[in-house]
DNA sequence: TTCAAAAATTTGGTTGACCAATTGCGGCAA
DNA sequence: TTGCCGCAATTGGTCAACCAAATTTTTGAA
């Protein structure tokens, strides 16, 4: 199935706005509107449903669900590599930037002592670690426990995405033949700055150490490091 | 097509980990494999690959695509009601706290001439509004548009996420017969000097006014407002 | 023996016929 | 007149046959 049939549906229903019990017109019916087979158009249907956009029944027909508030996100594409792809590498730096603060900040307060220990354990694997993938899974894993130690189920969602999408972009840049961080690597005493931080229960202190870390990591990134 | 066929081929897919660049088996081997006729196992492959996990060929076959950085994010929901039914009210207004005074402090940067004659519109007709359905309808444009106005794709995208599970939280709390706005509402001058700020090209004094807007808005539900 | 073109095979994609589930209507009994 | 049941029509779902694209093998010429 080329996207056609899928996005030729989408702006199809976009434009037909309903209440939120619309019923869409039958398969065969709809499908030569819309200059698809009908085939095609079950494709697109089939892929929307799994999407929680619509219900079909057999027999009777298929529905809109909750449109208006559905809408507003089901067009958010949460396509790692389709958010990636138009992503570059400062603008996921500014994503972060918002959002990571925030989360060091809300973990200083509610992480586990558990979860501290782990960060201080992945904080010291990241100086050992071989080469530069190895660093990158370690990081990743870091910025993403520090967002689950935050306790709020939307934003360590959203900074998933996040992550996701500036793994992508990094491994984009990323020269295999690099090797591995050196001693002097600035992240390796900002990530200790930050699980200090987190340890001392210091939460405008670990929201500083996390922005002065993301800013220090543009910074690099902006030199050209 | 129930849940069945794709739940089935997703643990296939996670028991049979391989590099990125994994061909599967052909679906007329694979489906009997899994139990599954081809158009059950064709389906499920639908999906997967409108979710960007597979990529298919005719011809060639079908691939696994970056599963270690896509599996980062597609197990995140982004089924709207999903997220709001296990966010609560001051949790949305913590994921608030933090994309919106930053996409304020980007979009007194941004913001084109003609979206903030639109924003002083939406400030305007929000002071009018008839009943609390139509205001909260404004109220949702007005942020989306400050977060489009960002010119930042995946804040934008962040937001609009963090929008639509607000609305779901806000409108379980609306009830119908309260009326509309009073007169000093409070959003109503917060929301004036947002645009103002904007208007000015005041981007620490947008990101405060934002912030300040959030906390009065934090401030009221917490009072029971 | 080697290389290029043609043929055969393999792979995912499409189609019309048919199947399964639901709805609505008409007829009949109370 | 009302309620229930059976049947036909409608709707989405499945299937085997066939189609289109890519890959591999075979053939023929140099």
């Amino acid at each position: 199935m080329s996207g056609g049939a899928l996005s030729r549906v989408r702006s199809w229903l976009a434009s037909e706005r309903r209440a939120e019990d619309f019923r869409l017109p039958p398969e065969r019916i709809l499908a030569p509107q819309l200059g698809l087979s009908r085939a095609e158009l079950r494709k697109a249907l089939l892929v929307l449903e799994a999407e929680g956009r619509l219900e079909r029944k057999v027999g009777s027909g298929t529905y809109l669900r909750q449109a208006s508030d559905v809408e507003l996100a089901t067009s958010v594409s949460t396509d790692v590599n389709v958010l990636a792809g138009r992503t570059g590498p400062l603008e996921a730096m500014a994503a972060r930037v918002a959002l990571e603060p925030e989360l060091a900040q809300m973990a200083a307060l509610h992480a586990s002592p558990k979860q501290l220990l782990e960060l201080r354990r992945l904080e010291r694997e990241m100086r050992a670690a071989p080469d530069w993938s190895v660093y990158e899974d370690l990081d990743a894993a870091f910025h993403d426990l520090i967002a689950k130690s935050a306790g709020n189920p939307l934003l360590y969602d959203l900074h998933r995405i996040v992550n996701g999408v500036r793994r992508i972009v990094v491994w984009q840049r990323l020269n295999p033949s690099d090797g591995a961080p050196q001693g002097g690597y600035h992240s390796f005493k900002e990530h200790d700055d930050i699980v200090s931080a987190l340890e001392r229960r210091d939460h405008t202190g670990a929201r500083a150490a996390m922005s002065a870390h993301l800013k220090s990591t543009i910074a690099a990134m902006t030199a050209g490091g």
